[in-house]
DNA sequence: CGTCCGTATTACGTAAACGTCAAGCACTTG
DNA sequence: CAAGTGCTTGACGTTTACGTAATACGGACG
């Protein structure tokens, strides 16, 4: 248990990404870490925050919309009105997910018959693909 | 069977995208509509290709990642060494796309565990979910 | 024939997500 | 103590993916 806390560069190394990038989502308020003086230390939860920014960009959301995904994850002791609010985001969020796993099968499933006929394409020879939907 | 080809507008009314969208992906050489006159006209092709134009971006892949993706689906009759090297583009990348399924369910999951929380606070009270990893 | 309407081209504008200096503070290391 | 190393805060630059006029062209219509 080395620290708890890491440094700018440590985070840098660990995650891949830039010194700007960890300050630039501070200032939009995706990472709080907290200050030593004037340095930066990140805690166990920024990390898994960060870790959640960039799954949530490799699936195309916008850092606003990571944001907010992130408020799901920190649903604290809220008022009860605004969790049940929170609550259905949540549950529309997770339905647009789904959706998206759904896309996802499909475009495999597309490449993947793409990759029969360029096994066929490549065993054989030349052919015209001219006639698929 | 009304014509197989169509106009910017009607594709902007199919697709839900403005005229300036498609203009600039056949700018990009993403799309190839044929030409009557001034005018563009889409062909069934372009409409293919705009249908995984618009997946992709769904995934968060930029518009030149999806336009080498774009060209997997045109393995057309080019030479034989070309075509295995596209061969194993277009494998590499479905290894991505499976990878990211993973990611993407490993998401679900999260957020489904995230939703029974936001239950249980909801019909009960409030709690302390900081002890969360 | 004048005037819309839809489309075209050209060009400048913009939001998001950082990159890239410039300049300064705090150690520590020789 | 001078020099380097690492971090800091601005501030301006850049790329991507379009938006938004401004201007012009070609057919349809009254």
């Amino acid at each position: 248990m080395s620290e708890d806390l890491m440094t700018i560069r440590e985070m840098c190394d660990a995650y891949d990404v830039t010194p700007r990038t960890l300050r630039f989502y501070e200032a939009k308020e995706l990472l709080f870490p907290i200050r030593e003086g004037q340095k930066r230390l990140f805690t166990k939860r920024d990390r898994a925050r960060l870790k959640l920014i960039l799954r949530g960009k490799r699936f195309g959301f916008s850092l606003e919309e990571i944001r907010q995904l992130l408020d799901l994850y920190h649903i604290g002791d809220q008022q009860h009105t605004q969790l049940t609010r929170t609550y259905e985001i949540a549950k529309d969020r997770l339905a647009d997910m789904e959706r998206r796993r759904e896309e996802l099968d499909e475009a495999i499933s597309d490449l993947k018959e793409q990759l029969k006929w360029g096994e066929k394409m490549i065993t054989s020879s030349s052919a015209d693909l001219e006639a698929a939907e």
